[in-house]
DNA sequence: GTTAGCACTCTTGCCACGTGAGTGCTAACG
DNA sequence: CGTTAGCACTCACGTGGCAAGAGTGCTAAC
């Protein structure tokens, strides 16, 4: 049986009134929606087929159809047209991006925020792994009398502080000669490899024992940080689609935006900078079976520098929702390169 | 009518069960659990009784009763005993006491998960208002080329990262001589009075564009951080109460959660250590009218820090959650207290 | 190949009804 | 005079039947 354009309108009718209504959708309706220059009854016929295709499917007997994973997953990749951000849009963007470039996770959740907002669904982001960056600045900062804050950049463009109690008093000129000297060792160091060695320690005399402290703390923050970071918006949005009216769904899902491991199985392991788009079934997580995902990555100098995703029922708005995460990605990739370029 | 003991006994046993199964409770109910050694008939008549006192009311003829907001009222006010943490309650919020107490903010977020953790209710937090802490320290930090990261560390023991591009490259002498004339110069003024001086300016040969930009950044940060900050956790727990199992109620509430000026109005503006209980209506929130909350607030050296409050229906168990509040509070402001006593 | 017609299916809303929990009232009891 | 047994009454709730509506599949005619 061949997949005739008439087969396709069809299908794409179907898609778009579902994922408008949340309703399964009759012949008829189709016949008087969309004109078509057919009766009802070759709408029919040409449904069966498509049911027959696995494009579609019978919620149940008798009723309308709604379209399958795999009727979505055809929509997705071959009739689904991305557009232009508008130009609201694109200011909104613009306004985050230049606010936020200078620090990627406040970009990557002001982003996230953002798109929540505009899509209505929820947006999920991994932050940039401060395990395996490198040390690019550290400065030690008096907090209170005993205690002090060590301010670690690194090279993904991330601000790291670190609170290291001294148990003794110090005073600003120590801490700033100990920064001076700890900058011209470790910078360039992978937070992972830091080591106290005797070596190290001797360019610090008088100082040992707090040097020792502060890079103990900032091996135990590496180290520590040994999960991706993960930052959601707009759960409250779950709450508006009929699918998940049903409490317990929602609460299922809740659940599950809170379980770090399966967000971070859900965002996968990719780091192309296209969007990737999982239909329902297709991620293996039970609870999530009939929601999907449509993901990217953003890149700083070529190395994965965190990953975005928005998730829906899989009754959601692919072009919709593809096309602004088109757009943000294009945008944000576009301002850390020209960033990265010109510095 | 008088409010005898037997009379408290069943408004408490009434009060008991309800928060247990959120259900209206009959007469027989109480006879039957409770062993007051009267029948259900006397039962009836005191409930008659505490009826017409406004204590308890009728969903609708003929069901049982549930505590008013005024019943809840006279238990809280009179009836309900704290109780002291339990071990495992204890060692829990000692460990993260002890990781946080170097920094309020994280201090604050932390405690608001254990909250809602511990009591299965939401927590929300108002963090320090930056706007009236006064600086402590201030440290310039270089984060690429053409950017860099000025480090402010305030009185109210919080950290604040602000980027500042500056558009020209400066190096990291440049950025520390700075740092050491700023701090003798800022020190000790608070965020709001920061001024920009021909006389300050003076201090700085060579560097004025960079200080002017970098104190434009402070000024505008302190300005813009107009409003307390907001934190919320534990928000899925609503979905567990049967108040809010219709999913436009629950719709409502996630809402009214993400408005932040309702939720300042809600945690008010009150200072004192002790606990403070706002029952149903008693808060002036439309939205909230069937949610109560308990509060109260944390103090550094005399300054109030940052409020705390846990939401929940009315329903609640009060007992249970106030006595959580009270020993988290304890033992943080102790913790404080012993924190700028000894440093 | 397309379409009109028709019988059939399944969901949904509605109504009536019985059941159970709970009340208020009255009369009797100690 | 407080307490209790008994009883009539009310109301929410679950169940089953029923009609309406939407939609299908099939068949026969165009």
């Amino acid at each position: 049986m061949v997949l005739n354009d008439r087969k396709i309108k069809i299908l794409e009718a179907i898609i778009n009134d579902y994922v408008a209504t949340a309703e399964p959708i009759g012949s008829r309706t189709i016949v008087k929606k969309y004109d078509l220059g057919i009766s009802s009854a070759t709408v029919r016929n040409e449904m069966s087929d498509l049911e027959d295709l696995g494009l579609i499917i019978q919620p149940h007997a008798s009723s309308g159809r709604i379209p399958s994973d795999k009727g979505y997953r055809l929509y997705v990749d071959s009739l689904m047209r991305y557009r232009e951000l508008t130009d609201e849009e694109g200011s909104f963007l613009r306004d985050i991006i230049s606010n936020n470039i200078n620090q990627i996770d406040y970009l990557m959740k002001e982003t996230a925020k953002a798109i929540s907002v505009l899509t209505n669904y929820t947006a999920i982001i991994s932050e940039p792994q401060v395990k395996t960056a490198k040390i690019r600045h550290i400065q030690l900062v008096p907090f209170d009398d005993k205690s002090i804050i060590a301010v670690i950049v690194t090279d993904t463009k991330t601000v790291k502080n670190i609170a290291v109690n001294l148990e003794e008093a110090t005073d600003s000129k120590t801490l700033s000669d100990i920064s001076l000297v700890l900058n011209s060792q470790i910078t360039g160091v992978s937070g992972l490899d830091l080591k106290i060695t005797e070596n190290l320690l001797n360019k610090f005399p008088g100082s040992e024992r707090i040097v020792t402290k502060v890079l103990n703390a900032l091996i135990m923050e590496f180290q520590e940080d040994e999960d991706v970071q993960i930052y959601t918006s707009g759960t409250k949005n779950i709450l508006a689609f009929p699918e998940f009216s049903n409490i317990e769904r929602a609460k299922e899902i809740f659940q599950a935006l809170e379980e770090k491991r399966l967000l971070v199985t859900l965002l996968g392991q990719t780091a192309t900078e296209d969007i990737e788009i999982v239909i329902g079934d297709e991620n293996n997580i039970e609870q999530m079976k009939n929601c999907s995902i449509i993901k990217a990555n953003f890149h700083i100098g070529g190395k994965k520098a965190g990953g975005i995703g928005i998730i829906g029922p899989t009754r959601m708005d692919y072009s919709q929702v593809a096309s602004i995460l088109n757009g943000i990605v294009k945008r944000i990739n576009g301002a850390l390169k020209a960033l990265s370029g010109g510095g």
